[in-house]
RNA sequence: GCUCCCAUCGUCCAGAGGCCUAGGACACAUGGUUCUCAUCCAUGAAACUCGGGUUCGAAUCCCGAUGGGAGCGCCA
């Protein structure tokens, strides 16, 4: 095979979602699997709707994820522009083309015509389509009538009868009946261009060898066939994607989580999490690796391997997944990663010289194996950088009674001031053992560990004495005690 | 309504005619470790949509039904 040459075409009117970033996900995969290039071009013909800061969006997550493209409106490449709205010229010099050579023509209908002969057609349970007859109106008549007549657009004249095929790289043999497409626009001008036709010189224009994208695209691509066919141009291979559904069974959308990808950055997944589940959704290696680097996707990617039907996005598996990931990480590597998450809930700026790196770095390791999101990270480790808030209840174990929390209490503030510094965790645990012997351990341990950590929930007691210190220890020890007394 | 696509545990995947008593992962349940939780380990429950063919043999091939999805713009 050639180098293929594949891209990315999305519109700047919406976020980068799950769906498009699984689009791009596998067309960067194939590029790089074969040495070939991946193109991030922008669908911007909709000026009422294109929006720079989408695309800025776009850029900013295909970065985030780890996947960039080889060429970009932002770096530029051999075939710039990658803007449609900076490639005007290209489109009408094949209108013209069209026109001139009788393949696409004027329509004068209006569009309350359209919408009514529509309605009538499905009313009489006729496929919805166009078949325009100012397709037989001679070219230069058409022409005088644009000057006067504003409400046109151009068409292109559908060959009757003919039945086209096209081969899916995924699906296998396609086919469609051309009577059933009908006149299908082409342009509102002469320089503005819509969707089908424009794909297809974009994609000429930049040598594209291999379409890769959703399978809501399947019913286009004749369209598309039938003007590479008439503009001579060459017809790339196809490849068309599952969808990727909501948990109602449809496509994703707004309502289900097609949020930016930056909302998943934001809510503290890791960008190897994404990629890697995103990866399995509607494909896998053909065995039973789930784990998988960028580059063992790359070597193990191929469209044989890709599933046919439509996959449900599994919140559940996408946070197990991203757990793994951060167990994975280093103590150092991961609180580089939480820092920011962590300042944001405490509004400090972390490290400072109360609480030095090496101290978040040990708290950090205690709460690596519990995390399933970094954004978690606030609100499970708080308790780390100021006193708990918590109701006396919380001190109670089982069906112990106050003065027996008392003493429970005392026994620990004594075993505290027993252990020599500097603590180790296995100093702090054998003092405490060896004071509990053969007695309970609940009993000692809950309400040490309720008064440590506020919580009913959180790392063993031995740990967080060791992370918190001596004086710490001691003044939280003291508060409990307090309120039970 | 018309056209097209799809169909294995709740979910994501494995399975390319005999290796299938259908495998793995998530989630779920139970047990072990444990003061609590997480991690870790073990065990369990859980699926080939249905009906016809083809074949000695079908989850796998063919046809049909059913179900689900997508598209049908002067959006992309």
């Amino acid at each position: 095979m050639s180098t293929p040459r594949v891209r990315i075409a999305p519109s700047p009117t919406g976020n980068l979602h799950i769906g498009t970033a699984r689009t791009a996900l596998f067309n960067y995969l194939f590029a790089k699997r074969y040495g070939g290039s991946f193109v991030l071009r922008i669908e911007d013909t909709d000026l009422l709707r294109s929006d720079r800061k989408y695309e800025a969006d776009i850029f900013e997550g295909l970065r985030w994820l780890g996947i960039l493209p080889d060429e970009c409106p932002e770096q530029g490449g051999p075939f710039a522009p990658y803007r449609q709205t900076e490639r005007m010229a290209d489109y009408v010099i094949a209108i013209k083309k069209l026109l001139t050579e009788g393949t696409a023509f004027y329509c004068f209908h209006s569009e309350a015509e359209l919408v009514a002969e529509r309605q009538q057609l499905m009313g009489a349970k006729r496929p919805p389509i166009h078949m325009c007859e100012f397709r037989a109106l001679d070219a230069r008549e058409a022409e005088i009538l644009t000057e006067t007549k504003q409400d046109y657009i151009i068409r292109f004249k559908t060959p009757l009868g003919r039945k086209i095929v096209f081969h899916d790289l995924i699906r296998g043999e396609l086919s469609f009946d051309s009577d059933l497409l009908g006149d299908f626009s082409i342009a509102k001008r002469i320089d503005v261009p819509l969707y089908n036709f424009a794909v297809v010189v974009d994609d000429y224009a930049m040598h594209i060898t291999h379409v890769i994208r959703g399978e809501d695209h399947i019913p286009n691509t004749p369209k598309q066939l039938l003007l590479i066919e008439a503009l001579s141009f060459v017809v790339p291979e196809y490849a068309h994607l599952p969808l990727i559904l909501g948990p109602d069974r449809s496509k994703l959308s707004k309502r289900h989580g097609a949020t930016s990808i930056i909302d998943y950055k934001n809510a503290g997944y890791l960008p190897e999490t994404l990629v890697n589940f995103i990866a399995l959704l509607g494909w896998s290696p053909g065995d039973d690796r789930e784990i998988m680097s960028h580059r063992e996707l790359i070597a193990a990617f191929s469209f044989e391997k890709i599933q046919k039907s439509g996959a449900i996005f599994d919140v559940k598996k996408l946070d197990w997944m991203n757990g793994e990931y951060i167990r994975a990480k280093s103590v150092s590597e991961l609180t580089e990663l939480v820092l920011p998450f962590l300042n944001t809930h405490l509004g400090l700026a972390l490290p400072n010289s109360d609480f030095p790196k090496e101290y978040i770095k040990r708290v950090i390791a205690l709460e690596q194996p519990r995390l399933k999101k970094l954004a978690e990270i606030g609100s499970a480790a708080e308790y780390f950088f100021r006193p708990p808030v918590y109701e006396k209840e919380l001190l109670r174990w089982k069906m112990m009674d106050d003065s027996a929390i008392l003493t429970s209490l005392n026994r620990s503030a004594e075993i505290i001031n027993s252990i020599a510094e500097p603590w180790s965790p296995t100093d702090v645990e054998r003092a405490f053992l060896a004071a509990i012997g053969e007695g309970s351990k609940g009993e000692l341990l809950w309400p040490l560990r309720a008064a440590m950590s506020g919580r009913k929930i959180s790392p063993g007691p031995f740990e967080i004495l060791t992370v918190l210190g001596k004086d710490k220890s001691g003044c939280r020890i003291g508060e409990a005690i307090k309120k039970c007394s």
